[in-house]
DNA sequence: TTATATACAAACATGTATGTATGTAAACAT
DNA sequence: ATGTTTACATACATACATGTTTGTATATAA
């Protein structure tokens, strides 16, 4: 019962790189084994490494499954709006994200892994770059939604868009590693939209 | 030329936490063996396993050795300074840890250690636990600082101190994310202290 | 002065992860 | 119908990290 059709293998595939998210959010990247993936994903290292080079194109291809569609969320609901506010258009960007993080388990294992179950070094440092790469062009999309409010006369007139971009930015980036982190739900899970609504609340002219 | 004396004990098992620090934060705690922190160190594994049960132990007395210590810092420069303004106070202090990060190397490696180059699985995830309750002390004091400023008069007063405090830790914690990973310094190194200006202009009654 | 505990070094034994090589049955092309 | 390629499973060879054990020279206590 060897030799799958082109879909099953897919579906194979596809086995593999969740069984990978799943061990590697229980065990951490480096200490879960090509072996536990595979036993995970009901087949042998032989199937894993039919798919994938190694362990660190398995990581890679499990993170970009999350990571690229998420980025394009982002710009639909940051940009495309013409007839909400832009203010109110990224609190409910952030409250989304959030909210997909609660809705999603594939999200949240994933995040989960990148932040605190996974060394960035050697192979795995590029991805860390990538990262930042992101980083920045979030930024961007900040400033000009901040740039539209103050055109607006939204925006409490003594903030510059950029400096509010990057406050906001490492608001939500701090925001989304405590999240993560406080699985327990003590700290901020709770209350996140509080947190998210105050943070807009500062900027705003009123 | 073994069975040195007490006070050379203490420094091989110094140079073992330093040679530690730095192999960590080469090559991720996970993928350092003890064989290369010892030979770093200038020893063997035999001097390793004498003073550390395994290299959990060795990473706890690591980040220990760091992370007390800047605590009570914070204590002292947040909260014993009665003749400046809170808000200025902290300013001080977020720019002074950041200070501190580029001053010390030791302090800069471990956090990037802890932030970038370790897994918090198992015995590790302890210490995660720990980061989580000290931010919650952290917090507590950041809106005891804003709770005096409001007494003040220093603060907007639409905002309050408990909503400003967690924006203040959030923002921070993302801003000490950012530096670390950020190493080449392109997108926050090199304006830190115009980044905590402009979060701490947000808050200002003026 | 001698016995003992200390502070390691060196050797060993074991477990384990990785990569690769080989086997193989079924899908697919011809 | 048959050859070839695919999609794996199985087996093996190698490397390597860990923990432990043993050896030993010297500081220190008695």
């Amino acid at each position: 019962m060897v030799r799958k059709t082109k879909e099953d293998a897919s579906i194979t595939r596809q086995r593999i790189i969740d069984a990978a998210r799943e061990v590697f959010a229980l065990r951490g990247v480096s200490r879960t084994t090509l072996e536990h993936i595979a036993t995970e994903a009901g087949v042998t290292r032989g199937a894993v490494y039919w798919h994938f080079e190694n362990k660190t194109q398995l990581f890679n291809a499990m993170r970009e499954q999350v990571f690229l569609p998420l980025l394009d969320r982002m710009d639909d609901s940051l940009l495309d709006n013409p007839n909400i506010d832009p203010l109110t258009a990224m609190e409910n960007a952030l409250k989304n994200t959030i909210a997909g993080l609660e809705s999603c388990s594939i999200t949240r294992q994933t995040y989960e892994i990148m932040m605190t179950k996974c060394e960035y070094v050697d192979d795995l440092s590029v991805a860390l770059e990538n990262i930042l790469v992101n980083c920045q062009s979030i930024v961007k999309k900040y400033v000009s939604v901040y740039t539209r409010a103050q055109k607006q006369g939204l925006l409490n007139p003594k903030h510059q868009p950029a400096q509010l971009a990057m406050d906001t930015h490492l608001f939500f980036s701090g925001l989304l590693h405590l999240w993560v982190k406080d699985f327990k739900g003590t700290q901020v899970r709770a209350n996140t939209n509080a947190i998210i609504e105050a943070h807009m609340q500062l900027r705003r002219n009123k």
